[in-house]
DNA sequence: ATCTCACTTTAGAACCGTTCTAAACAGGCG
DNA sequence: CGCCTGTTTAGAACGGTTCTAAAGTGAGAT
């Protein structure tokens, strides 16, 4: 098993380290979206001596080499809208910018079917490129 | 036109103030999902002596209010997730957590006819209550 | 017009999550 | 051994947000 966690660093190519076998283990087996603070709290109870540091390191190496994903709508700081109806967003990857997608004009089917939870609300996050306006 | 601002923030149960009409000014009328230091930024260039504080006050005033919304998937501290596979996210609004939900078991439709925006990534993000697993 | 009370605003400190910096460390190889 | 490259470390710095304590404002009562 421990075996796995090294196979799956040198996959990505990730060189490996006491410490990053560490956070590795814990990282890659839990389903609970932890945070880097989180992640360092939980890698210090069996390796005390880790720091802080290393942990951020470890965890943006894991990323950037695609062991995981850190899913976030804005990427750090609160965004507002006055836009209060329900729409969708899509996010342009070279701007940062964020456009409202009308409602309508995407279509999400089988949310009410889904087994184990209520939702109560939902959007659509989409991200890419916006298209120059073409010429109709 | 000022006075439709007004009759916004009266309408929303808002105490009105010139700082609150000035922010509210801004960000009712924009489409640029702007972070609360570009309120800020903005703002003072018409009324250079509002503080910060009172931006952030004002923003998660209207937001608690009803005028805006704060749309986030995590609300701030970047979360990390192991499965690096195509999935939707479920946020429990009591606890907070956050569960992975299948590709397959949410439809969406009409992506790829949007108009303007070239999509390459999406995911649905729900939110709502995690309910208690049923006896089948 | 003045007093009062509740609310708002202010500047700056504090806070929290994250990144940076500079130095120490580890290990493979000449 | 000594070097080189990559890794780890502690702590400082940073950026966004919230807190604090004091000052300001305004509507109603007198």
């Amino acid at each position: 098993m421990n075996e796995d966690i090294l196979k799956a660093l040198l996959d990505h190519g990730v060189q490996p380290s006491a410490q990053r076998l560490a956070v590795a283990r814990y990282v890659l087996a839990t389903h609970d979206h932890p945070t880097a603070d989180r992640v360092f709290s939980v890698v210090r109870e069996s390796f005390p001596w880790i720091s802080r540091a290393t942990v951020y390191n470890t965890l943006n190496l894991f990323v950037e080499k695609g062991l995981l994903r850190a899913p976030a709508l804005t990427g750090g700081s609160v965004v507002f809208d006055p836009n209060t109806a329900r729409h969708h967003h899509f996010i342009d990857e070279k701007s940062g910018a964020i456009h409202d997608v009308p409602w309508e004009s995407v279509e999400v089917c089988n949310i009410e079917a889904l087994e184990g939870f209520d939702v109560t609300d939902f959007q659509v996050v989409m991200r890419g490129v916006k298209r120059r306006r073409r010429r109709t």
